[in-house]
DNA sequence: TTGTAAGCGTTATCAT
DNA sequence: ATGATAACGCTTACAA
């Protein structure tokens, strides 16, 4: 049923004319003759035809097309991510290959191996591999890093600390003094990164942070951790994420525990959902659309430098300065003044 | 940086044999002797080779990828629908290539078009094109549609009549007797089919049915909705989607209308979030995994059926019984007695 | 401005 | 069991 698709060949027969003048005026129209160049378009048109890009391919070493790595495509953040990146990829031409790895590094490794040599480069976001092995890939092909940062590949992370600097300023203006920090996966550079960043920002005004040991990611994650809050005696809660953030949140409120009254709770990434709850869950957000096109684009500089152009310094290793991608504070209901 | 990968040509000189055997030897072993065989294994992990796919394409015809199209991967539902279809392709070896089209048919006929010549098939969401558009490229190529039918061209759709025949029995038991249906997007076939199916329901026991105007899907539209609810007359609503739903119920709740005790509410899909709200939004959902991933077996059966077994008179235009695939209620607080 | 021809990495056919 | 060799559809010197 699907008949053969049209080829430069059928075009040229049908014209009279070689293959590589439909070639020639298909790809850098100007070098042909303006009339053979309009018929030969028309020719196109009628014939339905369509670049076999495999064939292109091969011959230009260039594929057109990239990967994005996602650990779970079913977590907001990845999805803002990947929407920035295919937009960002479609205006330089380019088609996005999603990978799908569901936290498993079996997929996450077999997908990059099968990718690898259908894509001209990838964005990993939080990939599961190790410094090693993301390096290494990194030296194969132009790689970019998305929520994380490992020594010498290009990486977009957002500006965690103007958001976090916010959610603290408020905690202390509520009388906050003692700060739970919940944990995410020990493996996610983003769960140390934001920890670090926490407790720099509350040495500076002398709150006290405890932290959770390591935990999943997940809305249970944070229903299971209710009992730790109330055992810690801290008033407020910073979560590595909000479903962890809103699990505590539906757990105090099952217990009747009171939010905010008698505990206040912060999550991170502001995801679809965390503005439902009651009350609305306060978040700090990243542009992650902004992120994911930024992703893009610094892959596809990376793409370009490979290849043409003189063979300069290259663009070599650059990381978006994170100024550009700074978060922000959401200030909702599930901050209040501090017990007592 | 990227250096060449190794081609089999770089094996076969290594070894001194040539490349039709290595070629063999990577493809179907079991053709080429073991010893020969092994070398040839070694060989390749040794050089990193990968093979280059776009040149085998162009010699098979197969691209080994197909696409997934989707409106909005921002919408919950369609994230499952994709780790479905992620997972059966990995399965079958398959990469998947996906379209976020954004809502712009533009967007969507542009990417239908780039992605024709580099897959195999596609899977269509919820696409945007009207009816002849997409029976046009299902004669181009392989084409399973999702969450819609289109005449002659197979289909993924999850059975909405047990997930809504359950909600609408309890609704019945709790005394509602008139409901108003919060339409979606006119074009959007899916919102039209619930809106019939909850016609004919309701009208089997007697239960009123009014609908608004067609709007959008979205959290706001749910807002504005607000006052038409409240006009309306009628104990209950149901909504298109769960985004309206959410809207509805926080507005709802934002002037002090009381859920369930004043109005009930019910939405569709269960998206991420839905259980979040107070009270927890009662709605249907779908085995959407399970519906990206049936799509993604009959594309591929399409697929195969194109090329190679006997031409026999072929899987052909088949759709998925929906009853495999059925919706599920899900009971929660914002449903109760009707007033009065 | 256009045509000829070589070659990209594979697979497949046909010999050997 | 293995090796030449010819495609596949396209791009690109180079020649006309």
């Amino acid at each position: 049923m699907p008949k053969q698709p049209a080829t430069i060949y059928d075009i040229a027969e049908l014209l009279g004319l070689s293959a590589s003048t439909v070639s020639r005026a298909l790809n850098k129209p100007g070098r042909v003759n303006a009339v053979t160049q309009h018929r030969i378009e028309e020719a196109a048109r009628e014939l339905g035809y369509r670049v076999n890009t495999a064939a292109r391919s091969i011959k230009t070493g260039r594929r057109e097309m990239l990967g994005v790595l996602a650990p779970d495509v079913t977590y907001t953040v990845f999805q803002d991510v990947l929407r920035g990146a295919e937009q960002a990829a479609d205006e330089r031409g380019y088609l996005v290959l999603v990978g799908e790895t569901s936290q498993s590094s079996a997929r996450e490794e077999d997908w990059l191996a099968r990718v690898q040599t259908a894509v001209d480069g990838v964005v990993l976001t939080s990939p599961r591999a190790d410094d090693a092995s993301v390096a290494d890939l990194a030296e194969r092909m132009p790689v970019v890093l998305v929520n994380r940062r490992v020594d010498g590949v290009p990486s977009v992370v957002p500006d965690v600390e103007p958001g976090l600097r916010a959610a603290v300023a408020r905690l202390w203006e509520l009388g906050h003094r003692r700060l739970l920090y919940l944990s995410g996966p020990q493996r996610l550079w983003m769960s140390r990164h934001r920890h670090e960043l926490l407790d720099r920002l509350c040495r500076e005004r002398g709150i006290e942070v405890r932290a959770t040991a390591s935990g999943s990611g997940s809305f249970e994650r944070g229903a299971e951790a209710a009992d730790e809050v109330l055992a810690s005696g801290c008033t407020a809660v910073v979560a590595f994420n909000d479903l962890i953030a809103i699990g505590v949140l539906k757990e105090l409120e099952a217990r009747g525990v009171r939010v905010p009254d008698q505990v206040s709770i912060v999550g991170f990434d502001n995801i679809r959902g965390s503005d439902y709850t009651s009350p609305p869950l306060a978040t700090i957000g990243a542009p992650l659309q902004q992120v994911g096109a930024a992703a893009v684009r610094e892959l596809l500089a990376a793409v370009d430098g490979v290849a043409p152009s003189p063979p300069s310094a290259a663009a070599g290793r650059r990381r978006t300065r994170p100024e550009e991608l700074p978060t922000v504070f959401h200030d909702r209901g599930s901050l209040g003044p501090a017990p007592g």
